[in-house]
DNA sequence: CCTTGACCTTCCAGTCAGTGGAAGGCCTAT
DNA sequence: ATAGGCCTTCCACTGACTGGAAGGTCAAGG
């Protein structure tokens, strides 16, 4: 199967496939004439990492997980782990970004949002007595 | 005021100043032996940057913003739609974190995390079926 | 006067996870 | 033979910094 093929199967564009193997997470053998081959393996391989990417997990992370997926002896607390990490780490990043969510909503709603110059916005941003 | 004294008043590391002399946001003045010489108003910028930035806007969205601040004669609706562009992406970016996270949770509680082989975690990652 | 150490300067490279594009090879159909 | 749609590699760019090297400047202490 050629990277075009992989590409949808794995829903993934062609490009990211050819990172990845840059990068060492996949190894598709290779046709005569240069082009990649992807063999089950390789397509299942991709879908792995499609969906764990799309989980948030980072590359390094997905990396790990790959290799414990490939392990059929893994013991299964090592991914139960990784996973848990992340999952810190995006409650973390909800955290935070419900901060500045209701900070943005306040200022948006005392914003009259018209022609005068005055803003609360602006005067909270660079209000000197808040330094 | 040098680039350290300027960094602990805004609370930004002096490295990210000179990146934002470089792009253009700061345009401190030079002492006669080269070093940056932050007026107040220089200081006054960067803090409102520091606090731009840590509402998650980004750069050129700081640019806009530092914009309209600096132009006395601005209409606070500007600034208010930058602002609700703003704060639209973080309500999707939350949205988002929130699905991970509950597919994460879900994960994470089906496995056992113990020596043994088997784990959901990665039999839903690598499921053919799925696919 | 000399040295030490803290500060400052510029410039280059790296981060993360791709993405865009150029230049060129291959394959199939007409 | 040629058109087009694939495929290849390689290089540069993204955002917003961050790290580090090599070297200049300044104030204090001996």
């Amino acid at each position: 199967m050629n990277i075009g093929q992989a590409a949808a199967q794995a829903g993934l564009p062609a490009k990211t496939i050819r990172y990845y193997e840059d990068i060492g997470l996949v190894k598709p053998r290779r046709d005569a004439n240069g082009y990649r081959a992807f063999a089950e393996t390789d397509i299942h391989k991709l879908t792995f990492l499609a969906r764990a990417r799309a989980l948030g997990f980072s590359i390094e992370d997905c990396r790990d997980l790959l290799a414990l997926w490939e392990d059929t002896d893994r013991a299964s607390s090592d991914v139960r782990q990784i996973a848990k990490e992340h999952l810190q780490r995006i409650e973390t990043k909800i955290a935070d970004l419900q901060d500045m969510r209701d900070t943005l909503k306040d200022l948006v709603r005392d914003c009259a949002g018209d022609d005068r110059p005055d803003c609360p916005i602006l005067n909270r941003l660079g209000d000197q007595a808040l330094t």
